[in-house]
RNA sequence: CGGGGUGUGGCGCAGUUGGCUAGCGCGCCGCGUUUGGGACGCGGAGGUCGGAGGUUCGAGUCCUCUCACCCCGACCA
C-alpha cells in the first residue's frame, strides 16, 4: 500500500487516556482506534494483524483436522438455561437484549452452549465421532473494569473450538492434539515465552491447561519450570499440585504472565445437562464428552506488541506483521521515483507486502515511522542509493543499515527466482 | 461495585485569590527556503472550556447533579 493513500496517520503523542503500553503504541501508530473503554476498532493495518494471527491458528486448527464455522453473537436464553449460566447472579459478564417482542436475548460471550444446541442436530452416532470444530468470534463480555488495552476488553476477538469425543480415551488423545498445536501456535507467533500451565479445572476435572505467555504487563502469577516446560497457576499452587506434577517449590520460578490460551476438558457434564448423547456400537444411548479450546486472538495481539517493543515503537514477528517490507523513498528525483516505483511494483508482484512511503516528507519522519509501526524491514532509495547502484536494506531491530545489490536485497525479502 | 484521579481546538497540555477578545506545543491549510533521524520563516483556519442546572454584576475557575475516561482494589471458564 503507498502510504500517502493511507487514512491512518501515526502520531508523536501517547494517548492520555491510555497507560497500557500495548495500546498506547498500537494506537500511536494506527493499529487500532479508540471507541470506548475496552472497545477497540482495528484500522487496515491493525486488521491485517489480526488476520495474520488468525491465520497461522487457522492452519494449526486445520491440521487437527478443526471444521470452521461461525456461530451467531445473538443467543436465545434456552440452551443456557439447561445449565444455569442464563441467570446473572450466576455468569455476571453477560450483555443482555431483548426483541421488539420483548424476549429476551444474550450478547454470546462464550459460545459453548450454542455449540453443543447446534450439534445435538448434527451428532447422533458413534461414527460422527470424534469431531471438532472452532471459530473465530467476537466476545462480548461486561467486564466491570476493562484494563490494558486490548488485552482485556469487553469485546475481543477470540477463536474458540470444540471438540466432541465418543469416550474419555477419544476426548484425551484430541485434548493432547490441541495442546501440541497450541504450542506450534504460539512458536509461530513468536511468543516462544509462553507455557503450559496447570489451572483451576471447574467442574469436571482437577486441573485445566492455560497457556501463559511470560509478560509483565500480564494479569496472572504463575510458578514456571523452566527445565520442565511447565508452569502452575498460583491459584491451584498447593502440595498436592505440586506433588502430582512432580515437581519442588523451590525449583519454581515466580513471573508475570498473560493468558493467551486456555483449554477445557467438560467431560460428559454438559453433554448430561443438555441432553447431547448418540448411539455407541451396541445401540445404547452415551453422552459425548466436550473439551473446549479457546484463544485469544487480539490478546496475543497485545502482548506480541507489548512483549516485543522498544523505546521506537512497535517490533512485529515477521509471522504477524502488518507487512515485511517499509519502502522508503527519499526525494523526489526522477531516478529515485522510477527507482522506488519499480521496487514496489516488483516486490508486491512477488508477493511481498510493502508499505511504500511515498509521502512528500523528510527522511527523520520516514526512519520514526517505519520504527513506531514496526515493520521488519526498511529498505531506503536514495539519490545515495541509486549513485552507488545499491539498495539500502535495515532490519527492525539491528543496529545499522547496509547497502545491498537488487539480487541480496530479494533474496534477503524472500523472493526467489 | 469501593477508593483515588482527570475532562479546555484533531492530539498533548497551561490557565493565579472568579475579572478584559481563553493561551502554548504538535498536527492542519497557504507561500517561500530546506531535504538521510520527526526542518525553518511568514501568513492562516480551528475551541465556549464533557453535559445540565445553580450562585454572581461577571464562571474554564465556586456549588449541585450527571456523563465519560484512567489508576488501585474486588471480579475474571
Amino acid at each position: 500500500m503507498r502510504l500517502s493513500q493511507l487514512f491512518t496517520k501515526t502520531s508523536k503523542m501517547i494517548p492520555a487516556d491510555e497507560t497500557a503500553r500495548n495500546a498506547q503504541l498500537l494506537i500511536q501508530a494506527g493499529y487500532i482506534y479508540k471507541v470506548m473503554a475496552g472497545v477497540y476498532a482495528y484500522t487496515p493495518l491493525g486488521l491485517r494483524v489480526v488476520e495474520n494471527i488468525k491465520q497461522i491458528v487457522r492452519e494449526e486448527m486445520n491440521a487437527i483436522n478443526g471444521q470452521e464455522l461461525i456461530m451467531s453473537n445473538l443467543q436465545p436464553r434456552e440452551p443456557w438455561e439447561t445449565t444455569g449460566r442464563w441467570d446473572d447472579k450466576v455468569v455476571d459478564i453477560w450483555f443482555k437484549t431483548k426483541l421488539k417482542d420483548e424476549t429476551e436475548l444474550g450478547l454470546a460471550w462464550s459460545h459453548e452452549e450454542a455449540i453443543v444446541e447446534m450439534m445435538k442436530q448434527y451428532i447422533s452416532s458413534y461414527k460422527d465421532l470424534p469431531v471438532s470444530v472452532y471459530q473465530f468470534q467476537t466476545k462480548l463480555r461486561n467486564e466491570l473494569r476493562a484494563k490494558s488495552g486490548i488485552m482485556r476488553g469487553r469485546e475481543f476477538i477470540m477463536k474458540d473450538m470444540y471438540s466432541l469425543s465418543a469416550n474419555a480415551t477419544q476426548h484425551d488423545d484430541y485434548y493432547n492434539l490441541v495442546i501440541e498445536a497450541y504450542k506450534k501456535v504460539y512458536g509461530r507467533l513468536g511468543l516462544t515465552d509462553t507455557y503450559v500451565t496447570f489451572a483451576s479445572g471447574g467442574a469436571f476435572t482437577k486441573f485445566s491447561h492455560e497457556f501463559q505467555t511470560v509478560c509483565e504487563a500480564g494479569e496472572d502469577a504463575i510458578y514456571l519450570h523452566r527445565g520442565k516446560n511447565i508452569a502452575i497457576n498460583e491459584e491451584v499452587l498447593n502440595e498436592e499440585s505440586l506433588s502430582q506434577l512432580g515437581v519442588k517449590r523451590e525449583e519454581l520460578e515466580s513471573v508475570k504472565s498473560s493468558e493467551v490460551g486456555n483449554i477445557f476438558n467438560f467431560g460428559t457434564d454438559k453433554s448430561k445437562k443438555m441432553n447431547f448423547s448418540f448411539t455407541n456400537e451396541a445401540g445404547e444411548k452415551q453422552f459425548i464428552h466436550l473439551g473446549s479450546y479457546g484463544l485469544g486472538i487480539t490478546r496475543v495481539m497485545g502482548v506480541i506488541a507489548e512483549k516485543f517493543a522498544d523505546e521506537k515503537g512497535l517490533v512485529w514477528p515477521e509471522a504477524v506483521a502488518p507487512v515485511k517490507v517499509y519502502l522508503a523513498r527519499l526525494g523526489d528525483t526522477s531516478e529515485v521515483v522510477k527507482q522506488a516505483d519499480e521496487l514496489y511494483n516488483r516486490l508486491t508482484a512477488e508477493r511481498v507486502e510493502v508499505i511504500y512511503d511515498d509521502r512528500d516528507t523528510r527522511a527523520g519522519e520516514k526512519f520514526a515511522d517505519a520504527d513506531l509501526l514496526g515493520i521488519p524491514y526498511r529498505v531506503v532509495i536514495s539519490d545515495k542509493t541509486v549513485a552507488n547502484n545499491s539498495y539500502e536494506l535495515k532490519a527492525r531491530q539491528a543496529e545499522t543499515s547496509q547497502q545491498v545489490s537488487i539480487d541480496n536485497l530479494l533474496k534477503t525479502l524472500g523472493v526467489t527466482d
